[in-house]
This record gives C-alpha cells, sequence and structure tokens, in this order.
DNA sequence: CTGCACAAAATTGTTAACAATTTGGTTTGA
DNA sequence: TCAAACCAAATTGTTAACAATTTTGTGCAG
C-alpha cells in the first residue's frame, strides 16, 4: 500500500485505484471497503465514495444499494469482442484526428511513453505494463477528444482486467512500437493496421 | 419542478435528471447547482453529488473541480457519428441477445413500452416522446446484458442530446412499431435493419 | 446437530457543519 | 478612466457524526 502524498484528488485517487485494478491486484467479486482506502489514502469516506462510484459507472466495479461495490466479475467473451470491436473503431478514429494535430511536444510526449511501456516490459512489471500501456493509449485518445476519452476509457479498462495477467511482452513492444512508428511518419492507414493488430 | 416521492434513491435522482437532460430542460453549457437540485429532491448535497458524478461518467454533464457540473455543450457532427456506429453496433448485439432470451413477460413489457412510446408522441409532448423512447430502447438492452447497459446509457444519452428537439414523431412511431414487430416473429435479420434506420 | 430468533458488529447512507475556492462587485490609487 | 487589490457572497470540497441496513455470531428450542 502505497501512501507517498499527503492530499490526494479525487481524480488520483480513482486512477490509482483503477491501476490496481488493471494491474490484477484484487480478485474478481471481492468487495472492496470504504473504510480501508479511506484509511490508505488518508482522507474520509466522502471521495471514496466518490471514487468507487466513478469506476462503477466505468464497468470495472460493481455497486449495490447497502451493499457496496465489488471487483467486476470476468466478462464474458462474446461480450468482451463487441466492446473490443468498439474500442477499435472509437480508437481508430481518435488515431486519425491525433495524427493530424499532434504537434512536436505532442509526439515528444508519446515517444516518452513508449520508452515508459518498454521499460515496463522489460521489468516483467505486469502492474507496470498495464499501467503504461494504458497511458500510451490514453495519451492519443484524450489529445483527440476530451468528450470520447471517458469512454474509450471504461472500454480500455474493461477489456484489459482478463487477459492482462497472460501476455506475451515482447510481441507487445514490437506492436506498440509499429503504431508510435506509423503515427510519427503520418502514415494512417499504417497505424490504423498496428492498432488493430495490437487490440484483437 | 415535480415533486411527488418523499424519498428519492440517488438512481431516481439520477435518472430524473438523465430524463430532463434529455428533454433539452437545460441549456447547453448551463451549470447545474448542487444546492438547487437539494432542494428540489428533499435531499442533501451527497445523492446530488453522486448523481452529478454519475451523469458526468456517462458524459451528458462536465465537471470542473471547484466549478461544478454544467451541461455539456454540443457535440461535433464526427464525434457523434462514431458514438451512433458504436451505439448501433452495442444495440444490434443487445438486440439479438434479446430475441433469443425474451420471455413472454419481457414481450409484454416491451408492447407495453411501445404504446407508452406511441402515447408521447401523439401527445406531442418532447420530455415524454425522450424519455419513452430511452425506456424503449434501454429494455431490451437492460435484459440482454447488465455489463453492456452503462455503457450502452451513456452513448444514447450523449446522442439524444442534440436532435431530441427536432425529430418528426409520425415516422418514429412507425419505425419503432418496424423493430418491436421484428422482434416479435423474432425476425433478427429485420430488427437489425429497422434498428440501423431508427438510429442513423 | 440443525434451524430459527435475536442481538452485536460491521458497513453503507445521509446529513449538517465547516474549510477552501471561485465569483462578483467595490474601493483605491495612479 | 482604468486596473489592481480587496472584500463579501456564492459555491464546491471535506469531514465527522449519526441513521439505516446488512452481515455475523450466539443462544435456544426442537
Amino acid at each position: 500500500m502505497r501512501r507517498l502524498k499527503v492530499d490526494y484528488t479525487r481524480e488520483e485517487i480513482c486512477d490509482i485505484i483503477r491501476s490496481d485494478l488493471i494491474a490484477g491486484k484484487f480478485s474478481h467479486n471481492q468487495p472492496l471497503r470504504e473504510i480501508t482506502f479511506a484509511k490508505r489514502f488518508g482522507v474520509s469516506r466522502g471521495p471514496i465514495r466518490d471514487a468507487f462510484l466513478k469506476l462503477t459507472q466505468e464497468g470495472s466495479l460493481v455497486y449495490e444499494t447497502n451493499r457496496g461495490v465489488r471487483v467486476h466479475s470476468v466478462i464474458a467473451d462474446d461480450e468482451r469482442r463487441v466492446m473490443m470491436n468498439m474500442r477499435l473503431q472509437l480508437e481508430r478514429y481518435c488515431m486519425n484526428i491525433y495524427i493530424d494535430q499532434a504537434t512536436d511536444t505532442d509526439l515528444h510526449e508519446l515517444e516518452l511513453l513508449l520508452e515508459r511501456f518498454k521499460a515496463a516490459c522489460l521489468r516483467d512489471s505486469l502492474p507496470g505494463v498495464a499501467e503504461s500501456d494504458l497511458s500510451l493509449h490514453r495519451h492519443w485518445v484524450a489529445r483527440a477528444s476530451k468528450n470520447l476519452e471517458p469512454l474509450w476509457l471504461g472500454l480500455a479498462v474493461r477489456i484489459s482486467m482478463k487477459y492482462s495477467r497472460l501476455e506475451s511482452f515482447n510481441e507487445s513492444i514490437e506492436e506498440h512500437e509499429n503504431i508510435v512508428n506509423a503515427i510519427l511518419v503520418k502514415d494512417k492507414e499504417g497505424a490504423s493496421e498496428a492498432l488493430t493488430l495490437n487490440i484483437i
């Protein structure tokens, strides 16, 4: 349990719990208690409720009245397929926008995010890989559309939660390098293809 | 401002505000104040915050730190197109499941919802049409998958918010009748086509 | 030993008070 | 006149206490 800062914002709390969920730190259907997280982050239950509610809406937690939240159960394969298609559709659209609009600063940040991802893969750190993978994809989505970002986030988190445990990191590095390289030379077609291979 | 019941659950509060949003009772970018809704529903600010947060995550409200929420601005046409495609993909999948699994009770409820929708159209009541349209579609989505329902809801609400003001109700009745009739005879292909015509 | 009733503990739901921040208007000084 | 500083009002953020609900454990009757 990390407790680095004194004050967390609601957004930060939400992001931290989310990456723990993606990294598989909790088991499916495990209930999460407000008081536990309140102590961990050194805040009262209010902000924790907010974060839980947000993650519930995103789809990674399940909420039941008077019974709190629990980690979502494993998603069925056919639903997962539908969500992957939706995510792909959404992310391809965002990537095209990103390629058109990205500034040099953006592209520099993109390269940094790729390096961070590769480092996590080489360290063989599952939490690190999960988190940096999400950050990398989130980068071009967020730049392309603040409107679509929350929608994408819900899909991406939900999809990641099952298979994150058994990926081969090496081919994952190559897949992401292909995406980023295509973006850098503004090859929309290539980026789209590389993305498809990565997600499906 | 309706205030019928004494105690509202968070879910109910959320649903009521959502239908107001779809019905266009608030203007774009209008800020919504916690205290206003707290008084309206006769509760404290806590549950209202919860509802606001949920609607923010769904995408109909926008939240800014220390500045509260405001109604989302109009969505751009190309983003709207992407969302409509995603919604269509999702809803078609759900409809196939629904056709396979629906019980007689379900189908009876379906017909009731259609009647309610038609009545609202004939009354020419925009809030009524918006609400019953959403309820009708939500019916088959919710029955098909509790997992996908929140995702669908966010898409549907967001999409409805722009054009709900200028629809022709008559052709809308026919479109929905076509969908429901196809469902009743378990014609997946036909239902899918009718749905496509309705959404796009 | 099992099932039921009932109390105790744990947990979530709600509220009101207070703290921190933003907003709007007024004064002040050049 | 204009702009900066400042104060007051409005609003959101956080907390702790209490209420309501669910869960857990215990004793008792059969």
